[in-house]
DNA sequence: ATCAAGTATAAACTATACTTAATACTTGTT
DNA sequence: AACAAGTATTAAGTATAGTTTATACTTGAT
């Protein structure tokens, strides 16, 4: 698919995907038949791809940390050990991230119960 | 206490201290019984405030949602119910966070099932 | 009295993650 | 053939959240 139609796909705008695609975090590929254009083509992998990354930024990670864990998912030169290592950190993260989140939330439940009880 | 003590309570640079003050996430109090300078004074209220300011931060508030929330907090003149309503809005937007997070985790979880596998 | 260290303010600079604009070529429709 | 709409590339602009630099005044220790 060319990148108008990744684009209503998976809901990001055409120049984020050619930001993200310029960074690093996926590539299209030029139909090397066709000699008229330069257009690229964007695979349905790609598409799980953007699925995984907007996930992984509204879950708070940059582009950067993005990029390392695809590159080392894609990485057919990691060992399986290495690879699960990567994404086993990750995993470690987001649970400090799940704990980090429900202790601000017990700080505002608190906080409701004293706007209750006027004390603020 | 003077900003230089604010900043080893708090573990938040000097500069970044400043800036969240100019922002309007706190302010601190100019003696005015002292008129050879113009130090500022923050107090016991203030640290405790850093602390829920990194605790958001962290959780992945953008300062702007912070002020807000500070704001309501500390302003008088909303209604008790308004200021409830607000704080719980944030902790729909955190239950929402931590639902996003989980996901991702599972996510995760599967890549490493397929690491093992070989299939990526 | 002096002088390093602390405080304040303003302005410039940096990084991240985009968005907008400018330009140029290609395609599809009429 | 013409022309709007799509694609690519590059460069500049924007917002957020700071950091760094420059300048100036104040304090505290010697």
């Amino acid at each position: 698919m060319l990148i108008n139609e990744l684009s209503k796909r998976t809901g990001v705008s055409i120049p984020t995907l050619r930001y993200y695609e310029n960074y690093g975090l996926f590539q299209g590929l030029k139909d090397e038949k066709v000699k008229t254009n330069n257009y690229k083509d964007y695979d349905e992998s790609i598409v799980e791809k953007m699925e995984m990354i907007k996930g992984a930024k509204e879950a708070g990670f940059t582009l950067s940390e993005i990029k390392k864990l695809l590159d080392s998912w894609y990485n057919k030169r990691l060992s399986v050990d290495k690879k699960v290592e990567i994404v086993h950190d990750k995993i470690k993260e987001i649970d400090g991230k799940i704990r980090q989140l429900k202790a601000v939330k017990k700080i505002l439940l608190v906080c409701i119960d004293d706007i209750e009880q006027g004390d603020c």
